[in-house]
DNA sequence: TTGACATGTCGCTATGTTACGATATAACAG
DNA sequence: CTGTTATATCGTAACATAGCGACATGTCAA
């Protein structure tokens, strides 16, 4: 019974943690387009927050969500604060996740 | 202002949220496992709950969420029923979450 | 200094999610 | 029929999350 030879794949519960947490983070729609956003250059929060049409604050609360995961960094210029992205695998995520959902333009 | 040609992606909205709802799904370690199992091959309720150590009540509810996302169809054979993967694009988003945390065996 | 602007943080409420125990259904053996 | 196994569903309590308004910080101009 043990011997029924289906190979699975190995899986390190801490990695799959880890794994879903930076998930959940992704999976908010405002989130996604600030993501899909900051994958085609730099924005300021009040910019990504006029395109996600929400409020200032909830969109650096996002931000800082994000931040914490280690997907985007940010440098202040002057009042403006620059985000971008600085985790490398958001690329192929995010177009996984488009060639998924955001194909056909409709 | 308007003209500052940062050609921006297209984003709709609808999609958006949809993605996003699949992702809230696919983000949970315990249903990652579930999807990482499927994509090699078919399972029961039982032999998932017994891999992903919850009770078979519990991994039947996961099931159930990822089912009403399309992610498997399920096909009862005597007084079990097998799970088997229904949305092709699950190998591609996997294949992406795996190569950026389930890679150094450790 | 004062005031305006950009961003960040806090406290709260509403809503969503998870896991559990109990119960229900379905298939089968005797 | 009865009992057993496999899976599904329901109600609920604990917990997490989202968004809001109010307020705080930080930068600059006059």
């Amino acid at each position: 019974m043990a011997t029924k030879s289906k190979n699975k794949p190995i899986g390190n519960p801490t990695a799959f943690t880890q794994a879903a947490e930076c998930l959940r983070t992704l999976a908010h729609p405002v989130r996604l387009r600030m993501v899909q956003l900051l994958l085609h250059g730099r924005y300021t929060v009040g910019e990504l927050a006029e395109d996600c049409e929400v409020p200032d604050n909830v969109a650096s609360e996002h931000l800082r969500l994000m931040q914490r995961c280690g997907f985007f960094t940010s440098e202040r210029e002057g009042r403006r604060v620059y985000y971008k992205v600085a985790e490398p695998h958001l690329e192929n995520i995010m177009n996984c996740i488009e060639s998924r959902f955001l194909q056909s333009p409709e």
